[in-house]
DNA sequence: CGTTTGCGTGCATACGTATGCACGATTTAG
DNA sequence: CTAAATCGTGCATACGTATGCACGCAAACG
């Protein structure tokens, strides 16, 4: 038996699609009822009483002839488009798609496909995401906005008619839901902790200037260390941009000052990870020489050596939460004013601090 | 100023994005007219003359109401959607992940987005990664089939009108081009290279089962072993699922055994990950006790400690082909045969082994 | 000067779907 | 037994775009 099949030509012939009036034909009925069948089901709203019979013999034929709508048809037309689209910083930070991961599992139960596109932390590509999804309508947007102003946002939604969920930024926004981790609070206590529990006075900090949760989690680590009366030397608080190479050249920066730190609290994971591998470079141990601390708790914070003492963010969670909001306004089950939820943030003590 | 804008109502008015029809008014000229303009540049084959006069009018116009196509109508009228979809396993694992970030980046350039399913190993949900394409229609599909059959596939690209390309799997599949790792001979050269460079005799292996790599790399180790002459010891070729666990799970069966082996080969890194856990919960150190192997090269790899000794396959420059193959089609650039791309791996030695 | 050519533009239509409206058939009320 | 209400279905249209066709006008030709 042939595998490849009798069929010899080789030229892509073009076979249409099934469409409604496929099926019309062999159910012996209009297009519009064929419609109406296939649909009765999702929305009772306008649903149109239907006789039993003709029913059956439409949703046979449709089975019989393997129909699948179109959706750039029912797009079209101005229905759902049953898509969302997702933007995030950077798909290749694992703290972003394990929450991507969680986001296309909901979708998937609501019979929605799920568009992403990255950011790189980039103010146009974030304008280009929005152009994006004007150009391909999408019923809801979860989006991870570092330069987008809430009227920038707030003017999209008006002209594409898609809900929008954001991640962050629990200050401004509130017009939408947004799902936010605590970090300003969490960031403080770490802080506290590593003077309270651990008897550091030198500790560092490595932030990304000009994005929100840098900034937040800095003036966290500022106000932790006036509280205690602690000094913050000059060039303590450095600039990175979240990847684990600006980790390190902060750190190379830290530990060729005159009063070197004997902490460094990261603003995030990846960032770190380049405190980790800068310290072992110049031969210091950690913690005993330098005590690191990062933030997000990415899976490999757990299998690095030392393991990373963080603070996590239950990612997965709030991608959850995320979808979950979102649906809820797609489905209009919920037309209230922008919801704010809190997901808590844990410090992770581990073996780097 | 009132960064909210004047406008007061807070109900969502629906706003009809700008269409070409706004356009053509404001031109003083006919929707046609404006759709060969704003085409004349994408498609010069079917392009028709138009008076410099006219082609200004309307670009300005269309700059103006800062005009975007809708694709959904686009979609519809036939032609390209602008639309890629890549179906994966899991996007959790960083070998995909990478590739994934670098579909991404040529995806932009050509000015697509890109469309992202979970398969996660099962039938079912790539039979339905199939029936989702044909429901939204996409001018490009990139897979990683692990129980979809040629017939199938080509069935659909008959039905789909979207070009195929295929990662992995270089022995069937031949209608559609593919880019794969020549994981054979690597894996083959890696048994060899821990027989004679390293001096290993007990050597086992951890496969999965029913996967085309599992199974081919499963026939190179037991060539390799055979061809120096090794006994392969009851219980030698373990049965894991590409995860973790699944890894940790294997190798403490390995190391229950009555004739323990001294080297593990897994056939990802993820399960080479649940080697080492595995290992040091016994208390065995790695490579002195036991010699560990993964295949990958994910990064994580790089920063485990000990660091991993893994076969690397180029997972970003596979991306790549695989979009550039992909792109050739779509634009018609190339209308040949099926084209079959090997992408070497290399081992890279690290400290497990 | 009359006819042909070519150039620029508009008209009309199709893609596949959802839905307001109308119409015939059946049932119910008066 | 006639009139009104209800039920089931089809007709027609709109969504926004791309494109074949035709038409008017100017230039070129005989």
């Amino acid at each position: 038996m042939n595998i490849v099949g009798e069929n010899g030509k080789s030229s892509r012939s073009v076979i249409r699609s099934t469409t409604m009036r496929d099926v019309a034909r062999v159910a012996q009925v209009s297009q519009s009822t064929v419609s109406r069948v296939l649909n009765s089901a999702v929305s009772p709203a306008t649903a149109v009483s239907i006789s039993e019979d003709t029913a059956r013999r439409v949703q046979d034929a449709a089975r019989e002839l393997n129909y699948q709508p179109n959706l750039a048809a029912r797009s079209l037309r101005g229905q759902k488009t049953q898509l969302i689209a997702v933007m995030i910083a950077d798909i290749s930070n694992a703290y972003y798609h394990v929450m991507v991961r969680r986001i296309q599992d909901v979708a998937r139960e609501h019979g929605y496909d799920v568009l992403i596109f990255n950011s790189d932390h980039d103010a146009a590509e974030e304008h280009r995401f929005l152009q994006g999804i004007i150009r391909r309508p999408a019923d809801g947007v979860i989006m991870t906005p570092y330069h987008l102003t809430e009227a920038e946002i707030d003017e999209f939604a008006q002209r594409s008619s898609a809900e929008v969920a954001i991640l962050g930024h629990h200050a401004a926004f509130d017009k939408f839901d947004r799902v936010y981790a605590n970090d300003y609070k969490a960031t403080f206590e770490t802080v506290q902790w590593l003077i309270r529990e651990r008897q550091h006075e030198r500790i560092a900090y490595i932030g990304v200037p000009h994005t929100h949760p840098g900034v937040r989690r800095e003036r966290a680590y500022v106000q932790a260390m006036q509280d205690a009366g602690l000094p913050i030397h000059a060039g303590y608080i450095q600039a990175g941009d979240f990847t684990t190479e600006s980790g390190m050249a902060s750190t190379e920066a830290l530990l060729d000052l005159d009063i070197r730190p004997t902490a460094i609290v990261a603003c995030n994971d990846l960032m770190a990870m380049g405190c980790l591998v800068a310290a072992e470079a110049r031969g210091l141990r950690v913690p005993a020489d330098i005590a690191i601390v990062g933030f997000d708790d990415i899976p490999e914070a757990s299998r690095l050596s030392p393991k990373l003492t963080t603070i996590a963010q239950h990612s997965a969670e709030m991608g959850e939460r995320l979808a979950q909001v979102l649906f809820e306004r797609i489905e209009a089950k919920y037309t209230g004013p922008g919801r704010a939820i809190e997901v808590p943030c844990e410090l992770v003590v581990r073996e780097s601090a």
